[in-house]
DNA sequence: CGTGGACTTGACCGATCTCAAAGAAAGTGG
DNA sequence: CCACTTTCTTTGAGATCGGTCAAGTCCACG
């Protein structure tokens, strides 16, 4: 890590291997009067895709997804953010993605003026941003492989255990907030396919599903060698 | 376009409704004293996953592909990078990716010291560097929607205008440095699909393939309406 | 409670993969 | 420079994983 990363303690606690980029910017000076909350309702738009980018987001509470559309419905969701994630992904003058609420949630919004005014008089925010944008690339590659070579139930272990590690503790009932349909699109398959191979999971007593938006691990090693590929 | 991005000249050249982010910084302040060139052979390695990230790299000449390994075998290319092209992926201490040479070609390598401090020193350097990430975030989008949602003639069509739109010219003869492998690890496919997908585009005079490592692009509509999925 | 959307499960189908082999291109050594 | 070898590419036939279509079942919410 570099020296003037942020939040060396949380990132010294996850896994070494495989360590997803942590994606909050907590420490970052963003003044407070900046921004100001937004609330929305679960499955309201932030922002679309192709609209002006006139704000930045971070999320305070509950989950939103990020999305792409092609022209007959099919859906791509590229990432999940939850409380303290900054949505840092464009500067560009266009939103190239669209951001949607999975659950209620509230969003802190920033103008982007104010933000491109920050970047310009506090040379550290580029340098920490950078940081962050670079962690997003690495997590974005590891996506790829698993979309674009990784069986079904191996996505499926990916993803639960990407989960995981964001929770506080292993072994901690892990919360879905997002549908079926959420993950299916995430993890490029269809919901059929992802209900299934959760039950297959649940039989091979590698997890349990207390209810449809809750998972436990029960055998990581089992999960970790499924989500690596090593059969 | 921010006031700071860079080749506006360049940019505005491209079709506008799928602007690929160009991937040079070539006006990026990086003295020229403090890279050396390096040769590199085909299917040399420029640099593993996992290994301290001493250097930074940019493409001089030839092409570079970027890509994943599982414990099996598998690949995945995340990217191709060609002349110009600065390989700005991670800031971490460890590469996350994999670096090879798909022809014979020459990399000009930077010290990581030398970029640190020049990232310290020059805030142009960091904000110039976050809009580079942010637009290879944006390209990581694409190309997440292309594993996760596109069928694989759909792949082949996107592949092909997303090197297009790199040429100097449209109708102009289409070079594919990369092997038929690198093709299917790019695009999630096989080798024996992504030839029989070019076939079949052949056939149907949407290209022609004047030798197995060119090809040129007869009808762009039908290859744009293939890619976006206009069924 | 009752109702509608979300989730699960089953049967079948088909796009892509696997395996196999022939043909083309590129590298190698005499 | 040519003959040989090796690797890459194409094409075919059959297998398979995940998708599609179609019921059921389960909750969540009114």
């Amino acid at each position: 890590m570099l020296t003037t990363d942020i939040r060396p303690a949380v990132s010294a606690r996850l896994p070494q291997k495989s360590a997803p980029a942590a994606k909050t910017i907590d420490d970052l000076e963003l003044p407070d009067h900046l921004g100001r909350n937004v609330a929305m309702k679960r499955d309201q738009t932030v922002f679309w895709e192709g609209d002006p980018a006139n704000s930045y987001y971070r999320v305070v509470s509950g989950a939103v997804r990020i999305c792409k559309l092609m022209p007959d419905g099919r859906r791509q969701v590229t990432d999940f953010f939850t409380s303290g994630d900054m949505i840092v992904l464009d500067f560009a003058e266009k939103y190239g993605v669209t951001a949607e609420a999975v659950t209620d949630c509230v969003v802190r919004q920033y103008p982007r003026t104010a933000i491109l005014g920050l970047l310009n008089s506090d040379p550290r925010l580029s340098r920490q941003m950078l940081t962050l944008a670079c962690r997003r690339l690495i997590s974005a590659q590891h996506q790829m492989m698993t979309l674009g070579r990784k069986r079904a139930e191996e996505r499926l272990a990916t993803f639960l255990l990407g989960l995981a590690e964001r929770q506080p503790r292993r072994g901690a009932r892990i919360e879905l907030p997002m549908s079926r349909a959420d993950i299916a699109d995430y993890l490029g398959l269809t919901v059929e396919t992802v209900s299934r191979e959760l039950t297959k999971l649940r039989q091979q007593d590698v997890i349990t599903l207390p209810n449809t938006h809750s998972v436990t691990i029960i055998d990581v090693e089992a999960l970790e060698q499924l989500g690596e590929g090593v059969a």
